[in-house]
DNA sequence: CGTCCCACCTGATTGC
DNA sequence: TGCAATCAGGTGGGAC
């Protein structure tokens, strides 16, 4: 579910409340598929640690704590949230109804509770322990090679599209490429940079991709602004919708006319994706 | 190695 | 109304 502005409103909603706060207690719920570190390690992990900082990495929700308490165990590590389609991130008060799906607490010193709900269970945790030795290239070695849209260089992003054959959706959704993007801001950026979804990646012009990035960073920009988009269940740590899907161009909009031109919406498969474009305005 | 396609899940919506 | 088919914000692994 939850691309770039998403992930970067829940994990900023999360540190506002609960940076600072001792986990007192953990519980996970057993399903396997969800813990991609055993459930043990995370629950010892985290146990006593202090939140130090909640922040975003790709679609990736990053925790870092540490044991304060004891020398020996000065011990940061980093509890990886991935949200897959359905995953929530909440911070309830524990009078507050557990969801159906719920698969981990954290009990704070407060007693308030960070939990992680996931219907569909495409959403993955674990730990990261940081390398006591090398902390040159710390925080991401987990994330892969892809770069992040809002900070990318012009030329950078021109050079990962160089040579590849493949459509240029399909090349904003692989995340070895640029972390963040998925369904909704690949669609939506192609639109106001007027480029169709299936052109070939590799013979885009330098113009078309500068286009392109600039139309990425706004719509990503002014989606995080309105608290992402909220299409069927996203909302974020304080179970608040977002806004950003009032302004979907194409999105979810097939056969619905253009707002631009009045032409009707395309939906195609790509990528095994829904994708959405105008065919008058997107060359 | 690059690219395609499917499986992984549950729940909401659509269509017969 | 009822039930089956289809679709959903993501990704990782196997096939080619």
């Amino acid at each position: 579910m939850p691309e770039l502005p998403e992930v970067e409103t829940i994990a900023n909603g999360v540190h506002a409340r609960v940076h600072g706060q001792r986990i007192t207690g953990v519980w996970t719920s057993g399903k396997p598929q969800t813990f991609k570190s055993p459930e043990a390690e995370i629950v010892d992990a985290l146990t006593g640690a202090t939140i130090d900082s909640v922040r975003r990495v790709g679609k990736t929700i990053v925790m870092t704590a540490a044991r304060t308490g004891s020398k020996k165990q000065k011990d940061p590590v980093e509890f990886l949230i991935h949200l897959g389609m359905t995953g929530r991130l909440l911070v309830s008060v524990p009078e507050a109804p557990l969801p159906p799906h719920t698969h981990a607490i954290l009990t704070l010193a407060d007693g308030r509770e960070v939990r992680f709900v996931d219907p569909r269970r495409f959403g993955r945790l674990s730990i990261h322990h940081q390398p006591a030795t090398d902390n040159l290239q710390p925080a991401t070695s987990y994330a892969g090679p892809g770069r992040e849209p809002l900070t990318i260089p012009l030329e950078d992003f021109i050079t990962l599209f160089r040579r590849r054959r493949t459509p240029i959706k399909a090349a904003l959704l692989n995340q070895s490429l640029l972390h963040g993007v998925g369904n909704i801001y690949a669609d939506e950026s192609l639109f106001r940079a007027g480029i169709r979804p299936r052109r070939n990646a590799g013979r885009l012009t330098r113009e078309e991709l500068a286009k392109l990035r600039s139309a990425l960073r706004d719509v990503l920009r002014r989606a995080i602004k309105l608290g992402g988009s909220s299409v069927s269940d996203y909302v974020d740590a304080e179970g608040m919708r977002g806004y950003f899907q009032i302004e979907h161009k194409v999105y979810g909009r097939g056969g619905e006319p253009c707002l631009v031109c009045g032409t009707p919406i395309k939906k195609i498969t790509l990528a095994g994706r829904g994708t959405h474009f105008c065919p008058h305005c997107q060359k």
